[in-house]
DNA sequence: AACCCTATTTAAAATCGTTCTAAACTGCTT
DNA sequence: AAGCAGTTTAGAACGATTTTAAATAGGGTT
């Protein structure tokens, strides 16, 4: 009774793959397994390439660079970067904010609606507000 | 009569530098000119490279680099990253936010008090707020 | 001024994260 | 089974930044 969310099937990945015109690969379906199941998570390429390793799954770092930018491209990620010049991928891909400690370049998801955010300055002309990040920088 | 703010001279930069105990050297005096002469800036170490050379300033790629880090633990720059993984430095060290173009990566200074956050999540425990910077992303 | 000591600068190499290349492989359709 | 496009791969390449170790230049002392 330990497990909340299920593990997702390998199937359930393979057909959230087909959606996006992705063959599913045992790769793709590998890091799948490693970023979607389980809870939100914020990981770079290298912490992946460890994981694979460590689970004694081969896959050369290109293949998970291509992957998680395809990933992120389809909008199944978000990038984030921050103080050290590394990506990070987002595996929560709704609009929130987040907390974060640069000692240990951990983050911390706040939810949307925890930090109200009123009377935005007007986008300077020609554009338009994409998106608005919230980083509380602690220490 | 179109100069609101006097340049600031050579020996106003001596002065700021000896404040901490950095050695006013040519090629920090140079930097210093370009940075703290005019409006706020955010500006990466290539640009600054690129100035330079147009102004016939001899300097190593490695001096800009090393004099912004300088700059920078002594609080007269600050580093910014955003998605592009090159550090911007970022003349105005006052507590303000950003809108962020990612087409140009370019800059644009919010005052702090533009925008109000109020009832932010509490820290997690052991953590201190050290600063809460809103990026507001174009498009 | 000449002298000295240390901070600073420099060119070049090294490092690090990421992308590119081109050849091998594999999923999928026929 | 064959064929083809999509994918993976090792390795090279790349771009930003740091490090190295040798040369130079501030700034104090005589
Ligand atoms: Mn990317
Ligand atoms: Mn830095
Ligand atoms: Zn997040
Ligand atoms: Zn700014």
């Amino acid at each position: 009774m330990l497990d909340q969310k299920p593990n997702k099937t390998e199937d359930q990945h393979t057909d959230l793959l087909r959606q996006f015109h992705l063959r599913p690969t045992r790769q793709r379906l590998a890091l799948a397994d490693l970023l979607f199941n389980g809870p939100c998570r914020h990981v770079s390429a290298e912490q992946l390439r460890l994981e694979t390793k460590n689970k004694g799954i081969n896959m050369s770092l290109a293949t998970i660079y291509n992957t998680l930018n395809q990933f992120t491209k389809v909008g199944l990620l978000h990038e984030i970067n921050l103080d050290n010049n590394v990506t990070y991928f987002d595996t929560n891909t709704d609009h929130h904010h987040h907390f974060f400690d640069p000692k240990t370049n951990k983050l911390i998801d706040i939810p949307r609606d925890a930090i109200s955010l009123n009377a935005l300055p007007d986008a300077p002309d020609g554009h338009d507000v994409e998106r608005v990040d919230v980083i509380i920088r602690l220490s």
